[in-house]
DNA sequence: TCAGTAACGATAATCATTACTGATAAGGAG
DNA sequence: CTCCTTATCAGTAATGATTATCGTTACTGA
């Protein structure tokens, strides 16, 4: 739970394990994998799945964006541009679903990416 | 690509591999997986990952918003909810980001689920 | 007709994730 | 303290979706 918090950079299972590894030198990435499905179940952590990457983690449950990096796979938080709060209300009254949270991702290229891209072309 | 259009239900690889074999009675389901692979890379369909389940795929590329059942998996698109066609360059003022698009997924509980959770309670 | 390429079916390999298995430790109840 | 229960762990096997490989077959165009 701390790593997670610890790290804005919304680790891996992979990340969190080597990183839990400093402190408790022996845990297994069972372990790791076990526990982070209990946070993420329980809603003390969030699980972002993507394609072709592994799952990530992120301790800020409150609900803000995400931008991915389709070059490099980079992924970060949008932290400013508010999302609508009232959204999920929207949507619920759209499709009859009872809407309990969403979740949006952008997709483009980073700062490094986009000029490598343009000096090649 | 029929199959994929002609649903309209976000098929998973293996709807259309069935789907596709009422046509191609031999098909392979490693041949669906190449094609589908090749047209989602190529933006003639749109492929849709979630955690727990089996990627989707999307016969409609125009940007639309997703509704998904947490209880039962469902997946439908919201069709009428606009999505603000500036947001993608709102995003990339605020992360530096060249954003070429983006997902929204609602998460919540279907009519149906919604019920049998009220029953259970 | 034939070389070159593209696509295929079948199957093996991969990779993230989850399940399983003993072992060990912790917390009561008597 | 001793027995019993419960929980957690490390280690490893199993799972399941997806991708890669391989040998073969189908298509294309000169």
């Amino acid at each position: 739970m701390e790593a997670v918090r610890a790290s804005h950079e919304h680790p891996t299972a992979e990340d969190i394990y080597f990183s839990v590894r400093e402190k408790i030198k022996d845990i297994s990435l069972g372990t790791v994998y076990r526990n982070l499905k209990h946070l993420a179940d329980s809603g003390k952590i969030k699980r972002i799945t993507l394609s072709d990457s592994p799952d990530r983690f992120d301790g800020n449950t409150k609900e803000h964006l995400h931008v991915c990096c389709l070059s490099c796979g980079a992924f970060e938080d949008i932290g400013s541009l508010p999302c609508k709060p009232s959204l999920d209300r929207e949507a619920e009254k759209e499709c009859g679903y009872k809407i309990v949270s969403h979740e949006t991702i952008f997709y483009g290229y980073c700062k490094k990416c986009s000029e490598n891209l343009k000096i090649k072309n």
